[in-house]
DNA sequence: TATGATGAAATGTGATAGCATTTTTATCTT
DNA sequence: AAGATAAAAATGCTATCACATTTCATCATA
């Protein structure tokens, strides 16, 4: 174990990965699962120093993230991550709402038998993180079924904006993940891959919908009521 | 006139306004406007050389696009204007539908009477660009338009999703204008702003759906006929 | 105690240079 | 003439440094 300590989860660098390349996975991979919290305060130096890089690709990677609306540039050039606000998550909810849907509908034609199997693996290794109460499993393998299932399309574009507003709900899962027992969205992943395997839109759009509104939403605004988000 | 000369558009550049984000204006109009066809090849260097800047602020810039899939990386690190496919053509315009309409929808209850001033401002300036045939300030103004509608809602985070869908499109907007005298969108924009004018979600949905798909769509399809498109 | 000034530390920005890889061009071989 | 090979040029990547600005801590003053 020759990895240093820090709050940042590490990912699986290969060789034909940049540097700046890498930075920007490990960091968008960090704010995705909540490991910032909102309004947290980041510094080029302090990122190259806790990952181990030089100043240039953190840059990049920064840079990259703050064009997915992940980190926020403020006017005195200073970086962090963007708060939450009870109005900023309704929109963000919504916006998830309307981008899955679509994505949803556009990738049913390509549904397999193949890939309802998949979705049924990862299903059952969420299952297997809220056994464990593993947030940080639950978020990934959570995104990991859902991505599964928009990316089946094979024209489709709408996957960069649906993984732009999962970073940017990501700083506040943590709390979401305290606040919420997560059972409804499990129940709801059944629910999914029941209209999947009927190829019934109106089934999935429905199981969809109550996925994000009744999880996510539900205990989102839960966690806003007592949270103090710090403008 | 100590401008060089260039077919990347100029803007101004204020003086709080770091190089990386001239640059990053400056070449995001750029590929907004289809100043660089689908396909085109893009260097670091050439791009500092033509804009006159270090490479430094280039990259930055072209990371941040990169981002929002408004430049692509290939295997092999260099850099292109993404291609354009009838595939991916038809789901970007299904994207942008979807997207607009909701921005549309959560932004209506935000309309004043001020706001549709603005917006026939703006309608009157299109009109001047069509007469004169300028394709570059057609799609600005046209962008405008829709943008000063999309920005009402306080907490909007769809307008950065918007933009990187109008992005995408942009190196096709040059053959799409070549091929289409833009006439159905014009009148269309009337009818937008008569729905907001009677506040009818209805209406503003039905006109907005068909100047998307009306104009570009159709537009869209007819260059892709007889375009090629690089693979 | 509150407030403002001052110096030090921290931070973001941008230019540059060296390196590795890729692409292109030139040359040679068959 | 065509293909292989090698040299050369172009390109991307990243570390580093100097500079300007911002932030913070300290201290003096009202």
């Amino acid at each position: 174990m020759d990895q240093k300590e820090t709050s940042i989860p590490h990912v699986t660098r290969t060789d034909e990965m940049t540097t700046q390349e890498y930075a920007y996975l490990r960091l968008r991979s960090a704010i995705m699962v909540g490991a910032f919290p909102p309004g947290h305060k980041l510094t080029i130096r302090g990122l190259a120093l806790e990952l181990d890089l030089s100043q240039t690709p953190i840059r990049e990677a920064v840079r990259r993230l703050s064009s997915e609306s992940a980190i926020e540039v403020l006017g005195n050039r200073r970086l962090r991550v963007p708060v939450m606000t009870p109005g900023r998550f309704e929109e963000l909810v919504q916006l998830r709402t309307v981008l899955e849907l679509h994505a949803a509908a556009r990738s049913l034609p390509y549904v397999s038998d193949i890939v309802i199997d998949r979705m049924v693996a990862i299903d059952m290794e969420l299952d297997a993180a809220v056994v464990k109460n593993d947030p940080v499993g639950m978020t990934r393998l959570n995104h990991a079924f859902h991505r599964v299932l928009y990316c089946l399309n094979p024209d489709q574009a709408v996957m960069p904006l649906v993984e732009s507003i999962w970073l940017q709900l990501g700083p506040f899962q943590r709390q979401v993940m305290a606040t919420y027992q997560h059972h409804y969205s499990i129940d709801r992943h059944k629910e999914i891959l029941g209209a999947l395997r009927q190829r019934d839109l109106t089934a999935l759009s429905e199981s969809l919908v109550a996925d994000i509104q009744e999880g996510l939403a539900l205990a989102g605004k839960e966690a806003l009521r007592d949270t103090c988000f710090r403008t």
